[in-house]
DNA sequence: GGAAATTTGTGCGTATGTATC
DNA sequence: AGATACATACGCACAAATTTC
């Protein structure tokens, strides 16, 4: 990770702090090791040849592409942009698209569906009795809204990884991502909790049988009356806010 | 977009420069105003009680999210994240984790042959008339591989914005662009281009037919076969490279 | 078109709080 | 606990590009 070489000067309109952001990305992605830390803010600054304030600021956007953790008097680490980095960047858009949730769970129907056919083709004994016990942690949790939505969402991440297809899997757990902060704002997925319980021992019967359109077919039926859940919640809520007080004892 | 309130005071364990990136990113989103520029970097500094500094490297967070573009002598202005920060980042992913263009490929199926299901059902005669355009110019430009590329990929975009959902058209010009990137590196669409040219013409006839099913195995065709060529294309250099010169003459 | 004002880019020095050994 | 290394934060100065009059 040392010997980060000259900067292009075949490209050097850009400002400094972005030629060498991106010098030092490229030295990231291609070198690919990771965990490791960078030379201190006075070394970089030295190497480049700059002021520290430049290499300052290329760190700023190193973090905000999710390519270094900066831990005050520790250093700049190597990490991973991974889903959640994702899942902020679209939930960006979405906000300021206005984009309707409608839309966004429906790409979640897209991309679920598709991964449960590759899932129920290729998964093995050890990782359905792994989805066993994510679906009876569940269970144990169902009162326990944070947790039991937490172990909802990771169980729909499973499934996603077992597609075999690593960005399917970071797809599946970014929408996720997207969608926790959209319905659990407000919205507490109603009732039916044990119908939710059941209907995910459903999936994990239609991995079983290995059928991909059989699976698909439940992970939809799962999606659209979960979806129909929040649809319901939001109904009453505007009823309660909008219209005459429900309870007005 | 002036008015930009105090720091969240409660959490206020992260450094200066992403609170304020924070705070002014809450304030680009809710008040929805684009392309407005923001007050210079000695103003937010007065604004924000913080040294010229701070708000340079906040801006510079922004400027990473797609939030702001800086010009110099310029200012700040705001902007809008689009379809090509979204493939910068999962670019970024599939470097890093060494996630096979296969995988990537077969995500760019999903979406499309999900999306051209909706376009087939929504698709009016004017937009099928631009659609003809488009595939007409990739006629024209058949030779100029780089323009014939650029058409290729617009067709796609198209469909995808023809589903009518915002967000998969997003993904689905986001995925165009993380292959884009990914094939013509070195693999430049192998021969067949007039087979290509026909080819987009048949997804314009199953559009015509309304047919979701029709259409969407009109467009797997499409993808298979032009994955196939990639993967002969990439056969035919290991060959050139990797054994004896084809033509040693 | 040209000059002045504005604004970002770049550099340096210093003080402070934090992490690590 | 002390010492060292490091990031955070501030302030000032000048260069370079753009905008404005």
């Amino acid at each position: 990770m040392s010997n980060i070489l000259k900067l292009d000067e075949h490209i050097n309109k850009n400002p400094l702090y972005e030629q060498i952001a991106d010098t030092i990305e490229q030295a990231i992605i291609e070198q690919g090791s990771l965990a490791e830390r960078l030379p201190s803010e006075m070394d970089l600054a030295k190497e480049f040849g700059v002021s520290r304030t430049i290499i300052r600021e290329a760190l700023k956007i190193l973090k905000a592409r999710g390519l270094v953790d900066v831990r005050v008097g520790g250093g700049a680490y190597i990490t991973k942009p991974e889903a959640s980095d994702v899942s902020k960047l679209i939930l960006r858009i979405v906000h300021i698209d206005r984009i309707k949730d409608e839309e966004v769970y429906a790409i979640r129907l897209i991309l679920e569906t598709a991964a449960i056919r590759e899932a129920a083709r290729r998964v093995t004994p050890l990782e359905l009795e792994k989805l066993a016990e994510q679906v009876d942690s569940m269970e144990k949790n169902m009162y326990n809204l944070d947790v039991r939505i937490e172990k909802d969402c990771e169980f729909h991440c499973m499934i996603g990884r077992l597609s075999g297809n690593e960005l399917l899997a970071l797809l599946v757990e970014s929408m996720t991502g997207v969608l926790k902060k959209f319905i659990i704002d407000g919205i507490r997925v109603s009732g039916g909790n044990e119908d939710g319980i059941y209907r995910h021992r459903l999936i994990l019967d239609a991995l079983h049988t290995g059928d991909p359109d059989f699976a698909e077919n439940v992970m939809r039926d799962h999606l659209v009356h979960s979806w129909e859940n929040v649809l319901n919640q939001r109904a009453l809520e505007s009823l309660a806010t909008d219209g005459e007080p429900v309870m007005p004892q």
